[in-house]
DNA sequence: CGTATGTTTCGTAGGAAACATACGGTGCGCTACT
């Protein structure tokens, strides 16, 4: 039997439809998965040719390519790109709200016709059945979740149609997958792969050492100090860069305290019109900003190579997050780099942001509604008096503990052997806390890390379940020595990293990293947790597993 | 949970302290109304 050669192919498409002269580091193994109709899961920084990924494997697939992803805008960037290459063979189009009903049929029937090969679309969209349906008449070759990582940020509660993805996409006809994401630590892959169902998917990640960025934390113990520590890197570093603060409020306080302290800034958050963001998107790419302070709103879709620094003004709500937002600084190659300024107030709006959690009277309310027979949310929202985003987050977490299900038109039933009232809400309750616990772990994670005196890349990177052999070079603490210094006082843990070990309590879970005395595993059910290696050893906390 | 802002309290008068309250991120798609 000959096995089939990919590269070449991949190269003379790469070339002739899109005009890349070859392929970059890290996108030819995905690619060949694609290729041999495998799942795929793909964690690479923007920037660094993710796109190519499932455009070049596309033009050789039969069929057209679904494009999942989440952002309106960022899909008419990706379509404009596609576009303007006035190539039929890699022709894009889109299905969404920003399309008129005739619209949205032409694009399907240019599918159909063959005069397109990428349909970008959304979860929300897919979610309606009609919708479905013609999708799948399609027969599509191949799906690609862009920012994947939105299904387990985005899923629980603010967008819940993201959590459907997996049985949508085997609606389409189970054809084979590839996820796509800029930042992922394990327990978001996890959640990806059993999310979206990928069967058995090749795990590729590359790119997480951004050796020309120099990695800086301070602690601030007031709002004065901070303002100082900022305004001295501002005096040193070139423009373009970016300030992330946690508050629509703050970004646009902070963007005139800077003004008026000459520092031009403009500010970037959510609560602008469509208009002023995309107006102020633009202005940025065309270095006609020197500094954004903005929410995490400003954020994917970012791809310019240019932007020479990033900081923080807060604690960022885990280490995937500020992996993401870090990354978007020389993207060139150039020297960039970025400053963590957190005070220890700063985690009490990332509790707030995670916290509220469901009551479980109301949810019991909510699941007898439902049980009674009522199919709608709005009529839902009538009997139980809930908002819609809170009925969306209890309809979400009664799906998952099977005392509900979305059937054709969106209509609400109670599945053959749900849970009685009482019964789901509990399960709702705990289930919820499950997803608390993980992302809390998330939160105390950053905050060890802002904390650490270990070298920062290695920090980082052994979150992600990255080991490197020495220290980075390119951080604060290697720079002045405290990384040597922890690294030399530093002993073999009694368990192997990357190990698979027990706890009594928390069940099993994968050791991440040791620093001075303690160490960090990462257990399946309760996430990241910090333990004193010497309390391991004594007590006997840990068995191998 | 914290911060910012507003209100009350104490009280031979003005301001400080104590208490109360509101607010806080990320976006799809739809509908009603201009």
């Amino acid at each position: 039997m000959k096995l089939p050669i990919y590269g070449p192919r991949l190269r003379k498409v790469a070339r002739t439809h899109f005009g890349w002269p070859s392929l970059r580091p890290g996108q030819f193994k995905p690619m060949r998965a694609v290729l041999r109709r495998k799942d795929a899961l793909v964690v690479l920084p923007t920037g660094a040719g993710k796109s190519a990924i499932y455009q070049i494997p596309a033009v050789l697939l039969p069929g057209p390519t679904v494009v999942i992803s989440p952002l309106l805008a960022l899909q008419q960037d990706q379509i404009a790109a596609l576009n303007e290459r006035n190539d039929p063979k890699i022709r894009a189009v889109r299905v969404s709200s920003a399309e008129t009903p005739r619209e949205q049929q032409e694009a399907i029937e240019e599918l159909r016709a063959g005069r397109a090969e990428f349909l970008f679309i959304t979860p929300e969209q897919l979610a309606n059945p009609e919708r479905l349906a013609e999708v799948r008449a399609l027969k599509p070759g191949l799906v690609a979740v862009d920012e994947a990582h939105c299904i387990s940020a985005w899923g629980p509660d603010f967008r819940p149609d993201f959590l459907a993805l997996g049985d949508m996409i085997k609606e389409l006809g189970s054809p084979p997958v590839l996820a796509l994401t800029a930042t992922a630590s394990p327990p978001v892959r996890d959640d990806i792969i059993a999310r979206l169902r990928l069967r058995k998917p090749e795990i590729h990640v590359s790119g997480l050492d951004r050796s020309n960025l120099f990695l800086e934390v301070a602690y601030c113990a007031d709002e004065t100090y901070r303002w100082k520590r900022l305004t001295a890197m501002l005096d040193q570093e070139e423009r373009p860069g970016i300030v992330y603060v946690p508050t629509r409020r703050a970004a646009e306080e902070l963007a005139e305290k800077l003004t008026a302290a000459g520092y031009s800034a403009e500010y970037y958050h959510g609560g602008m019109t469509g208009a002023l963001r995309e107006q102020r998107h633009e202005d940025f790419t065309n270095d006609r900003v020197d500094i954004m302070v903005a929410t995490s709103a400003f954020g994917m879709g970012i791809d310019k190579p240019n932007i020479r620094w990033v900081a923080h003004v807060a604690l960022p709500d885990s280490p995937d997050s500020y992996f993401q937002e870090i990354g978007r600084a020389g993207r060139d190659g150039e020297p960039g780099r970025v400053l963590l300024l957190w005070r220890s107030e700063d985690e009490a709006i990332q509790r707030f942001f995670n916290g509220g959690g469901p009551d479980e009277e109301e949810l019991r309310k909510l699941a007898g509604a439902l049980h009674k027979g009522v199919t709608t949310k709005t009529e839902l929202a009538k009997k139980t008096g809930l908002g819609p985003r809170r009925l969306a987050q209890y309809l979400a977490l009664l799906e998952q503990a099977g005392a509900v299900r979305t059937g054709a038109g969106g209509r609400l039933s109670v599945p053959p052997g749900a849970p009685m009232p009482p019964k789901a809400a509990k399960t709702a309750v705990a289930e919820h806390e499950r997803q608390q616990t993980v992302v809390k772990s998330r939160t105390d994670m950053m905050r060890a890390f802002a904390e650490s005196r270990q070298c920062r890349t290695e920090t980082l990177l052994a979150y992600f379940g990255e080991e490197i052999r020495r220290s980075c070079g390119h951080c604060d603490n290697c720079a002045d020595g405290s990384a040597e210094a922890v690294n030399a006082v530093e002993e073999e843990g009694p368990f192997a990293i990357h190990s698979k070990v027990r706890h009594g309590e928390w069940g099993t879970g994968m050791v991440m990293g040791y620093e001075e005395e303690k160490m960090t595993v990462l257990f399946d059910t309760v996430g990241y947790k910090t333990l004193s290696v010497p309390v391991v050893v004594n007590q006997k906390l840990l068995t191998a597993a």
